[in-house]
DNA sequence: ACGGACATGTAAGCAGTTACATGATTGC
DNA sequence: GCAATCATGTAACTGCTTACATGTCCGT
């Protein structure tokens, strides 16, 4: 099965919330779906050119002065396809957690080392929820009920969050195993 | 900053327990770190080759009548760049999270597809707990505690499963909050 | 005799990132 | 005058995946 590109989905259903230009369009990712999609940002370019010649989305020029500005607007048959593919399950993304794979290799550096890896991780993994919290604050919880996005975007800062407190009492446990652990074997470093 | 191969860091660590051809590798990754670190199989074998170039690893000829099979063994400076890489704070991977992303554009769907979306997600989440858990019976818990590996082995086991236990618990909140939300509107599909 | 596991590779192509390139406007 | 932001793009490169290619050994 041919892996398909799925960023023109991520643009889609961005300009399915409303007209945008390229530059937009980054600027609402970037504080947004970059938190759990991201995308370059030369790609996105390209990508507008492409879905413009397949006629799901029409660009229209709305410079002011000499600045130009492309606004871009979903079709209907642009619309269609981005529902659809959403109706789909979710298929796994290739997994690669670089701090996971060097938690697997723990054995082969000293528990100093090892101690540093995870609190750098802890510190890194609070961080991220104060980013969390800021955006529920001053994002999610300012839109009305009424705006049928405020249940998903919601939904998806909780998942951020519980995953991040699971990780958070995850990290602080192993802390305490690893320097429990007296059996530890110290190779030369 | 250039984003440069960790693969070599997956090759080497794997190497560093002990000495294995690339057919091995690929069997010990696939049942291991496989669930937090994938690496393609056509990868490994150019990876080996270049390892050994380099000096990293030193391959010799064991093989048995005319089946070839090259056995690795990781070198003093090998065993020395994946120890220097692991001390090093875990830079993040990039973000994808198809799941999410179509969560996000819940809006643009009705109730009935996004509801099937979350329970087949909460299926697959219920399927990758009982991996989870017969790797740990079947595996880890078999090593004898003097494994220095098992420690390690075990938290990222630990890892997983507690990321799936919280993930599973935010799909069923999620469900509930969906279903309940009477204001949810639905577009043409 | 045949299927499945063992075993090692190559070639083509696409996706994604980095770096580069250009210029306008706004605020200090 | 300068920095930051607005705004759009291209070119080169790297990395990864898919598909292909080849042959052995073992069990039934």
């Amino acid at each position: 099965m041919k892996k398909l590109n799925k960023s023109r989905y991520a643009v889609l259903g961005v300009l399915a919330g409303k007209p945008r230009s390229g530059y937009e369009i980054l600027q609402f990712m970037r504080q947004s779906t970059a938190h759990f999609w991201q995308e370059s940002d030369a790609s996105i370019y390209p990508m507008l050119k492409q879905l413009e010649k397949e006629g799901k989305i029409t660009g229209q020029q709305e410079s002011q002065g000499k600045r130009e500005r492309r606004v871009f607007e979903i079709t209907q048959t642009g619309l269609e396809e981005v529902q659809h593919w959403l109706a789909l399950p979710a298929q796994q993304e290739t997994h690669r957690n670089e701090f996971l794979l060097k938690l697997f290799f723990g054995a082969l550096i000293n528990e100093n080392q090892i101690t540093t890896l995870l609190q750098k991780q802890l510190a890194k993994i609070e961080n991220e929820k104060k980013t969390y919290r800021h955006i529920e604050k001053s994002v999610v919880a300012k839109f009305p009920d009424s705006n049928p996005h405020k249940l998903f975007w919601g939904l998806a800062l909780q998942y951020g969050i519980t995953q991040c407190n699971c990780e958070e009492q995850w990290l602080k446990k192993s802390l305490e195993r690893i320097t429990d652990d007296t059996q530890h074997n110290i190779p030369a470093s």
